[in-house]
This record gives structure tokens, sequence and C-alpha cells, in this order.
RNA sequence: GGAGAGGUGGCCGAGUGGUUGAAGGCGCACGCUUGGAAAGCGUGUGUAGGCUUAUACCCUACCGAGGGUUCGAAUCCCUCCCUCUCCGCCA
């Protein structure tokens, strides 16, 4: 949520830089500021009457001490009752009115966002490693999952229907030592701590990390309990701090949790109909920051070195791309996505995605720091990333790694969680 | 699911209709004291909104959330949420 008091005073720029996502992201903007006018100015006459409520009370209470007619002032506070109901009335609707406008408007972009309509037009970074060469024509990871027993997609579509994967025998062990590799090596190597949240959250936090109001139709609902299944682990980490003041000295904090993500992907319809690059339901391991503001893009570096420092171990191909405003998240200020090389797409696919929300995030959720010398609290700025969608890095590892005749080499790293062993098939 | 207890400031804990943003204690900050420290003493110590150049002053609100009764509610009434204990069920 964009902060109000910046939109009165610097509306202009608050404007321009919205507009940066595509022509109209800021239309509400003058009817807000109209609105919030009214808001306060019924605010003020609501607050005006309850000051002269109060003091007509405390006489009361002087009259009645003494035995003294008190009917009065009594008579007096009864009629103001009846117009500080029609301001609070009035000002709390529109108090209303401005909160779910200002829902509603996404963040605005960083200085350091290229301009662009849609991801065409995102800005490659760097690249590291290099494209592995084959002397034989790659399969994708379906034929290689499916003809090595790692992957049932059809018993999947059977059991649930489209979009989801049973992983079985060494596919299933494959993608538990991925999840585990990546945790030890976020937790013991770069600092971040565990935690195994709920998939299951309410209302507040989807609002709180901005899923809600506006794509509610991208989450899985319960029909009989106010709950969504989470789209990601960003939501239940994020909203571990959710109206909280953190101590000055804890920033930054940094969390590493390991979850199963579901969406719905509607509106991807035709998109990645075979495998399992986009499914339902996802195993991904999510990096979470609170950091102090001044440290917020600093920290989105360290960041996405951490979520490469995966893909780094395993040797796969990738490049990391900086994304422009037409493709930009509605939370996010910055977004640097990762991207591995699929061979048997011949392109980079994105397997993780790190953003800075600044303060957009801890607005809404309401999550400051203070120091100890006091002073007023502040936003701390948020951030995530995946490191990395383990899902996609099973694709990755089996593309990537796959032989002439058909079997996967495992990556060095991995073999320790797989009781040693070398090679797939 | 059944029965009961409870939700007050960073923490503990008073407070059952009157000026209480809230006693007391702990913690914390600053100062005094000291060779230094502890103890002791003193002062201060919530959040949001409005107003504002201002994190100053002033005003309003907030004692789980929402509604109600009343001139006046942390205190009374209603609804909801959450926590704890016991029983049942269960991975």
């Amino acid at each position: 949520m964009l902060d109000i008091k910046l939109i009165r005073e610097q509306g202009e720029t608050v404007h321009n830089q919205l507009n940066r996502r595509g022509p109209g992201t800021s239309a509400d903007l003058d009817r807000l500021l109209e609105i919030d006018k009214q808001r306060r100015d019924a605010l003020n006459q609501s607050q005006t009457l309850k000051n002269k409520k109060k003091t007509l009370s405390a006489e009361v209470g002087n009259l009645k001490k003494k035995g003294q007619d008190a009917s009065g002032p009594m008579e007096e506070v009864k009629q103001l009752n009846v117009q500080i109901k029609e301001w609070d009335d009035k000002s709390n609707s529109l108090d209303e009115q401005v909160r779910s406008t200002l829902l509603k408007i996404p963040n605005l972009p960083s200085e350091t966002t290229p301009d662009g309509a849609d991801e065409s037009q995102n800005q490659e970074v760097r690249q590291w490693g290099g494209k592995p060469s084959f002397d034989f024509k790659p399969k994708n990871h379906v034929e290689l999952g499916e003809t090595l027993g790692l992957l049932d997609l059809k018993r999947a579509a059977k059991i649930s229907g489209a979009r989801f994967a049973v992983f079985k025998g060494q596919g299933a062990a494959l993608l538990r030592a991925l999840i585990q590799f990546m945790l030890n090596t976020q937790t013991r190597d770069n600092g971040y701590e565990e935690l195994y949240p709920p998939v299951l959250v309410n209302e507040d936090s989807l609002m709180g990390t901005g899923q809600l109001p506006k794509f509610e139709e991208d989450l899985f609902k319960l029909r009989d309990d106010e709950l969504f299944l989470i789209p990601t682990a960003e939501v239940p980490v994020t909203n571990y701090h959710r109206d909280e003041i953190l101590p000055e000295e804890s920033l930054p904090v940094k969390y590493a949790a390991y979850t199963l993500c579901f969406r719905r992907e509607a509106g991807s319809y035709g998109k990645d109909t075979q495998g399992i690059i986009r499914q339902h339901q996802f195993d991904k391991v999510e990096l979470v920051k609170f950091v102090k503001p001044e440290h917020s893009y600093d920290e989105l570096e360290k960041l996405v070195a951490d979520a490469e420092s995966i893909l780094q171990k395993l040797n796969l191909h990738y490049r990391v791309v900086n994304l422009c405003t037409g493709d930009l998240g509605f939370s996010a200020a910055k977004t640097y996505d990762l991207e591995v090389w699929l061979p048997s797409q011949n392109t980079y696919r994105e397997i993780s995605s790190c953003s800075n929300f600044t303060d957009y995030q801890a607005r809404r959720a309401m999550i400051r720091y203070k120091g100890k010398d006091g002073g007023k609290p502040e936003l701390v700025h948020t951030l995530n990333g995946s490191g990395l969608a383990a899902g996609r890095l099973f694709v990755a590892v089996l593309e990537n790694y796959q032989q002439a005749d058909g079997s996967i080499q495992i990556p060095e790293p991995l073999q320790l969680y797989l009781n040693g062993q070398t090679q797939l098939g």
C-alpha cells in the first residue's frame, strides 16, 4: 500500500511513477485525494464535537457529585451524540473507500527498474556458466522422467486432473534431495533461519502481502472455511511478523521456508501444458527478509546471490534478468528473475523471482522496527525470492544432466542426499 | 465436538460506571551517587489518526474485535475471534 501522505504531497510524481507500469494505472488518484479530503473534514468535525462532549460529561459528573441538577448538559450531550454519529458514519465510510482504493494501487517501480511493456523488454543483467553441449538430441523432462519411471503424469491426471504430478521412486527421492540440499545451503551457508509455516492462511495474511483483494482468482479457496491455500511461502512467512514492531538490532531478519505452493493458474490455459513446469501444486524453498529501508536494495543483490548459489553449486547455466515495469509484480518495486537453461526448449525458464517490496507490504501488514533509543517506529522493507522452485529445478537437473544412454548423472552436491548414488537409470 | 477459565501497556499485574492512557512492580533509557561497578535515589518510557515546518504543543481514538446501554464504559449487555485446562475424537 502506498502512503496516502506521499500521494497528497507528491501526487504528480506518484502519478508518473505508477504510469510507468502501463497507461491508466494511476487513474484513481484524483478521486482518491478528493475522498481523502472529505474524510479528514468529517473526522475533524467529529473530533471537535467529541471534545465538547467530553467537557460536558465531566460537568455532569461534577454537578451530580454536588447533588445539583444536571439535566441541561445531559440533554446537550444527547443532541451532540446524534451529530457525532453522523460525522463518524461519514468519516468511516470515506475511510473505507480510501483504504479499499489504496489496496488496489500497485507499488511504485524502482528507479532501477527498466521501462517496458511486457517480458520481451526485460533486461538481461548477467549470465553464469555455459550451455551444455550434447552430441545427441536432448530429450525433454517428460520423456526422461517417464522413461526412467521418475514421473507419472497420467496417473496424476486420474487422481487430481491436469497440472498435477506424481513423483515416483528415484524421482521422489531426487525431489526430496533437492529440497534438502536447498534448505541446508540457505540455512548453513547463507545465514537464514528455517521456518515451516502453515499452507492454509486467512484473508488478512493475503491482504498483507498483496495477493488480495485484487488477485483472488489466482488462489485456491476453501469452501467451508475462510482460508486459502498459499500460492507461495512469502505469504505465511512475511505475515509471521504482521502487526509487530521489531527491535532495530535484530535486522536484517532472514528466513528460509520450504512449503508446498498452490496456484489456480487461471488465465494460463494452453501455457506449458506438457510436463511439470506449470503445476497447481509445487514445492518451493522461499527466502524472506525484513530489513532497514536504507539497506533494501543491497539486500536484494545479496538475496539474488543466495538464490544463485544453488544453481552454481549444481553447475546449471542461467541468466539474471531485471524485470521491466510491464512485467513487474503488483507489490514489487524491483524484481530479478533467475532463468535456468533448458536444453529441450532451447531457452531460459524462470526458476526464481527475487523482489524488493520496499515498504509496500510492510505498510499493509504493519511491520515496523524501532531503535533502542526511542523514536517513532518505522516501516521495514520486505524482500523475498525463491531459493529455488524445486519442481523446475528437478526439470533443469534432468535435462541438463542427461546422458546419451538416457540416464541422468547426479550432480555431485546432491549425491550426499541420495545415499552416494551417482546416476539415475 | 462437550465442560470450564481467561484475553489490560515490552513483561507481570491492579482496576466492576465518573475526568484512568490506565495504580504497583519488573524491564529499559537518561541523570545523580562511585576510583569503577552493584545497590540506592531521581526523571522519563505505548500506538494510530488529526493539526503542524516539526518525531514540539494541542485534539481524537485505542484495555482481543465489532455492536449496544448510558450524560459518561477497561468496567454493564450482545455477537464474534483467540488462548489455556479437563473430557471425547484423531495423524
